[in-house]
DNA sequence: GATTTAATTGAAAACGTTTTCAATTTGCCG
DNA sequence: CGGCAAATTGAAAACGTTTTCAATTAAATC
């Protein structure tokens, strides 16, 4: 029915060359004499002669297209990687496949399966845990990985993070500077090791520093809602919290709200920290202060990690630390 | 260096059968005996087989991957779009090459015939603006081609919505019932149909009905942001407006914000109701009242449509509008 | 059992490029 | 103007599937 597609051939023989002189033009090959390349261009402009990246993925073994795993786009979190990503990739003129997982391993092994089906040149990697399963997996293929904003305590992939323990460590040392006895560490799942293995060891550091002994009482582990976080606030009044960090912001601005509601004012009885500097921070009211990530440019150095691993070029850091920062804003005293 | 890639020919081989045969178990052609369906499975698990898609794609002319052009799923209206494009698009083994436009025409352009050369199946577009360009290029694939929560007033493409006139115009409506004599209309570019076309319309009419004359003092056109939404207080106070009908949440969260920071009290001096009903409207305070959008839905009815496009199949309805409501928090009385 | 029919199979031609390698041109030099 | 190196070209073989069509085999019928 779509007889009408134009080929590589067809132009071939409208300038009267071979198809390898018409792909060589199309690729930019210098060798090619300049005339033949004018006569080539025209016809392929005349014809409006489009190459078929398909074809050309089966001939050369590359697709110029790289697998985006991640939990969940509609997260600002991840859809800030995200697009960190997708503006690099599309500047090195690669295009993205990106698929949501939930965080659901499975759903990741799958998903890993069919991109790696499809010849993605690459991927990168967002998660907040790494199974065995799924380490096993991303072992058996030599199409480079990349984790973006997602640790492995195996380290075996390349990564790009920020240093949570550090940063964590420092936001609660100053919470407890600032006077606060009892301050909660309010979290994602623990078995992510982003939680359970950095973020709590930076929280326990703090305390250990300060000679406050750790009461896991103080710990809330969560689904990272924002719903959940607005349940919260008898919870943490019940164990005389006075501050938390927090890890997640839309958790963060529903502790807050939830406080708020009851009547518990932000900060002066309670103050808040969350961790992913997203712009929801400066929407709520009082204006989150918050450990400053730099999303976009996780997502972007991800990226560009990636296409020197899919060039063959070497990486002198494989599991890059970007720098935090804080940003205090109206939640904390 | 990679010799280790098993191909359809290898477990033909050790199987003792044809490529064809291979191909058709892999594909669950059911015409192969139960016997040698069997045998060719067990060799491709022994094998760890694996069907190159890009291969596939050339002999079938199917890639099963279509592409979604996306302003920015940074935004939260548009990843939400995008989650409910690739929710459905997976469950109808679809994969999405996500591409962000920044609603820039000639990006769009470049990006949707870096799609076609792909050669996805199908595309999603959401885009603010059509520009005759972009339909030119959009009539000369036939790939087909959805339009999801984004207008075309040509109406060429399929496209999934809600009625954006009516729902303004009945909120404007409750506004002015309200009281409201002087209520702004607070959007995105006005040369964005959606906004110029639809949302304006519905407010010209509303103000119709109830006898009030047009002021264009009243309409403000923004660039979309929460950063411009909280400078828009004293503009807002200088034509005496009490009420604004606002076109996005983020931009809405600002005017709200810059009305608190100067102490005029939502909704009691200030009533504003908002557009995309995103989380956003819950977690400010006070909460945002919006016209709700089923935005997860607009995209997944908009890929559902499109697979069936993709498959031939009767379409029963070429433009869908989706039903919406209003949800009224505390930003109105 | 001999036919006829239906179910299984396989051979080989696409699909539209890239790429290798050899062939042909061209440009230079003495 | 002959000869040689360098620059251009083209022929044809991949790339790993699907798909068509004919061939083979199994099942059914009488």
């Amino acid at each position: 029915m779509d007889k009408q597609t134009i080929t590589i051939y067809d132009v071939a023989r409208e300038a009267s060359v071979s198809m390898a002189t018409v792909s060589r033009v199309v690729n930019g090959n210098a060798n090619v004499k300049p005339a033949t390349r004018k006569k080539v261009l025209d016809v392929i402009e005349k014809l409006d002669y489009r190459p078929n990246a398909v074809a050309r993925g089966l001939a050369s073994k590359k697709t110029t297209t790289v697998g985006v795993i991640v939990p969940d786009v509609t997260n600002m979190y991840f859809a800030s990687l995200a697009r960190g990503i997708d503006d690099v990739a599309t500047m090195y003129k690669y295009n993205i496949i990106l698929t949501n997982s939930d965080s659901n391993s499975e759903k990741e092994i799958k998903v890993l399966n069919t991109l790696l089906s499809k010849q993605v040149d690459g991927i990168v990697f967002m998660g907040n845990e790494i199974t065995d399963k799924l380490r096993e997996e991303f072992k058996r293929t030599k199409t480079p990985i990349v984790l973006a904003g997602s640790v492995d305590d195996e380290g075996t992939n390349p990564s790009v993070n920020i240093d949570y323990v550090a940063a964590v460590q420092e936001e609660v040392k100053n919470l407890i500077d600032r006077g606060n006895k009892r301050v909660a560490f309010v979290c994602g799942p623990l078995d992510q090791a982003i939680n359970g293995k950095y973020r709590l060891k930076g929280y326990k550091q703090a305390l250990k520093s300060a000679g406050i002994p750790y009461d896991d009482k103080l710990v809330f582990e969560t689904d990272d809602t924002y719903k959940t976080g607005t349940l919260l606030q008898p919870a943490l009044m019940a164990v005389n919290a006075t501050a938390a960090m927090v890890t997640d912001d839309e958790l963060a601005a529903g502790i807050m709200n939830g406080m708020s509601d009851a009547d518990v004012a932000v900060p002066d009885k309670f103050e808040v920290i969350t961790s992913n500097d997203t712009k929801l921070t400066e929407m709520v009211r009082p204006k989150m202060s918050s450990i400053t990530q730099p999303l976009y440019d996780i997502g972007a150095v991800a990226m560009r990690l990636l296409t020197k691993l899919m060039n063959n070029e070497p990486v002198d850091e494989k599991n890059v630390l970007l720098p935090y920062g804080l940003m205090k804003r109206e939640s904390t005293k």
